[in-house]
DNA sequence: TCGATCCTGTAG
DNA sequence: CTACAGGATCGA
């Protein structure tokens, strides 16, 4: 489910609930979530540790502990990271859980199992983070590298806004929200998109992201709830055969690296 | 740049 | 049953 707004969302929601907790136990139910580290590293290494910090950086969940370590988590598609009052009713999806002193339950749930959970000394931190790209909300966010990102690339502009190197956190739904607000066609190149509407692009993601991140907090802040952002109305993904909300136009789905992309043919040119 | 892969769930 | 899923990586 998660990208960049949900995956600021479930750190917003973590800070709340687990900010100064300390670990008493870590559990892998799925070897590969650890994969290629060894579960019994973590579980070993995690217990009487403190959650100091939590950052995000792109799509990854940086949980900071004490002395030294750092919980590095990835939502991949399915994964959703939250905390229970008692960690002996956790759900049967949990494929790593952590209990927190007084009994609390850090879950980390991922029905398909393609998110990833690993633990690194903090040292290994700029390492762990090398392919990672700009911040979109962060001010490294100008449009000048945001130009200098797309002319460099010879991708379709959409693959190039998927590519966690150059922009962090854009993912399927967002990157085609963007192109549709910015006009811009998803096939055509990274490199070849016009000065004007590069720089629509550039407030696009922004704008886009700021809202998603508004609605995102807002529908995770509900006790209990970890449904998906549905609050964020797109104008394109997902609407296959619907009329633009401009033009009228159906809206065409087309394949592009093996996902699905949206896009009004007669607005996106 | 494509396809396979990692996995499971759900919609059609 | 098949297709597809808001991600990322790998090899051909």
């Amino acid at each position: 489910m998660p990208e960049l707004p949900e995956v600021e969302a479930v750190c917003r929601k973590l800070r709340r609930d687990a900010l100064g907790a300390s670990i008493v136990q870590l559990r892998v139910e799925r070897p590969s979530v650890t994969r290629p580290q060894d579960p019994a590293h973590l579980e070993s290494e995690t217990p009487g540790r403190r959650i100091e910090s939590i950052e995000r950086r792109g799509k990854n969940i940086l949980i900071h502990l004490s002395a030294g370590h750092i919980l590095h988590i990835h939502l991949r598609m399915t994964g959703n990271l939250y905390v229970i009052p008692d960690v002996r009713f956790r759900p049967s999806l949990a494929r790593l859980w952590i209990e927190l002193d007084g009994g609390r339950g850090l879950i980390f749930e991922d029905s398909r199992v393609l998110g990833k959970v690993h633990l690194h000394p903090a040292a290994h931190l700029a390492r762990v983070l090398k392919d990672v790209g700009i911040e979109p909300l962060s001010s490294a966010f100008t449009l000048d590298n945001f130009t200098r990102a797309a002319k460099a690339s010879s991708q379709p502009s959409k693959i190039f806004l998927m590519d966690q190197r150059r922009v962090a956190g854009l993912g399927n739904i967002y990157a085609a929200e963007a192109l549709f607000r910015a006009r811009v066609n998803p096939r055509q190149s990274a490199r070849s998109i016009s000065k004007p509407k590069l720089a629509n692009l550039h407030t696009a993601i922004q704008d886009i992201l700021h809202h998603a991140v508004s609605s995102a907090d807002a529908a995770y802040a509900e006790p209990g709830h970890f449904a998906e952002g549905e609050s964020f109305p797109c104008a394109v993904y997902d609407r296959e055969g619907e009329p633009c909300t401009i033009c009228g136009k159906p809206i065409r789905r087309i394949a592009q690296g093996g996902r699905s992309t949206y896009f009004c043919p007669r607005c996106q040119r």
